[in-house]
DNA sequence: TAGTTATCTGACTTGCAGTCAGTTATACGT
DNA sequence: ACGTATAACTGACTGCAAGTCAGATAACTA
């Protein structure tokens, strides 16, 4: 509870935010103790401390609430990257930082097939907009950074994000438990964590278009 | 029904593996009809002509049964493109043939975070090989056809899964439908269909491993 | 203080995945 | 041909989680 001791409704717009902003940090969490298919829309009202109701005011679908968390975790990426990359760090932050920022990864996976599915128009395209708009951002740092001419810089960059998108769902495989796989499978599981494999194909895809300097 | 006319139980192994090719087949049906959120085991079951219990007695959940859909689809894939690959037209096949084979785009997109998450361990294992295999017969193609030393076509196949399946992703997105779709946002899913966003990622991948010829 | 508004509540509805005790087609032995 | 054993088959049922809504009440307003 973010409210004011002895407030029990949020009647101003920011007390709303707060009360939102609870419930994004429960579904967090959650998700960090259960996992993804452990968290309950219920659970998440009880660990907000508000009934299920009341939950469904501040989010229209469980996906809705995923999404947020996306788009905040994402923020926090660009921002990070943007701080962070030089033309000799490109790679390395690019490989590393998607990485360190909690549940970025997973979401991501989950972004496409499960969550964008499932989000009313409206609050969909309203985040859409936020995503849109940090996208073009990395691709202007792509091309300041390489000296890429815009066009290549743009391909590049919607290439990147195919591929961490790739990368993100083979992450879900290497986490998993792998007592009871059978040996013959390890490779098939084990090294395809993101911080792995995507840097990896991230100097693929930049290494035609930057200085040899950030290719190392 | 695949069963000989007079016949209501399949006893013998064909006869179990032509009733789990109908059920296959009765699935197929219902995806092309309702989309996958539409599909319901009871729907399959009727649509195959079983009851929901027999229909349990050929697959053990209803992602095993997509997982099923998306190994057949993926060793058409691979067959077409071994079959058509040259190293002129490397990339281009490679463009081309997985848009062109039915489900394995959508299916590959909900491979990992849907699908592989609620198959029980035995089943996945068995597909997890053929998909292996699979993999493997790609990678040397690619070994083949370009003349890249082995470790490098190994990246750049392991690099071509990764974007493989953003693509896949992405092309969800792009299904959807557009009216409705405010105009600033009409890029965001439009043109990200598999076909158009693959080939162009793929071409930057092999670029720097394949001969010139294959790379136009 | 009474009246009004809109937040909040939680029992309820809905819908689907997966189960299991009972039924019966088929194979096999006599 | 007939009885018995086996295992394929059935569909009503259970469990569970998402999402709803009519009523309760905190907080603002005159």
């Amino acid at each position: 509870m973010v409210l004011p001791a002895n407030r029990k409704r949020a009647r101003s717009d920011s007390e709303k935010e707060a009360r939102r902003g609870a419930i994004l940090d429960a579904a967090r969490r959650l998700i960090d103790q259960d996992g993804f298919d452990g968290v309950t829309m219920s659970a998440v009202a009880k660990e907000a401390a508000v009934s299920k109701g009341t939950l469904y005011l501040y989010v229209h679908t469980k996906e809705e609430l995923f999404l947020a968390l996306f788009v905040e975790a994402m923020e926090q990426v660009v921002c990070r990257i943007e701080a962070e990359a030089t033309s000799v760090t490109l790679i390395e932050v690019m490989g590393r930082v998607p990485a360190e920022v909690p549940l970025f990864v997973p979401l991501l996976a989950r972004l496409v097939a499960v969550i964008e599915a499932n989000v009313p128009d409206e609050p969909l395209f309203a985040e859409k907009r936020r995503m849109h708009t940090m996208g073009a951002r990395v691709a202007r740092l792509i091309s300041n950074v390489t000296g890429a001419p815009e066009d290549l810089a743009r391909d590049a960059s919607k290439a990147l994000m195919l591929t961490m998108q790739g990368a993100a769902q083979f992450d879900i495989a290497a986490r998993r438990d792998l007592s009871g796989v059978p040996d013959d499978l390890r490779p098939a599981f084990e090294g395809q964590e993101f911080s792995c494999s995507f840097p990896l194909a991230a100097r693929l895809i930049l290494s035609g278009l930057t200085p040899s300097s950030a290719v190392n």
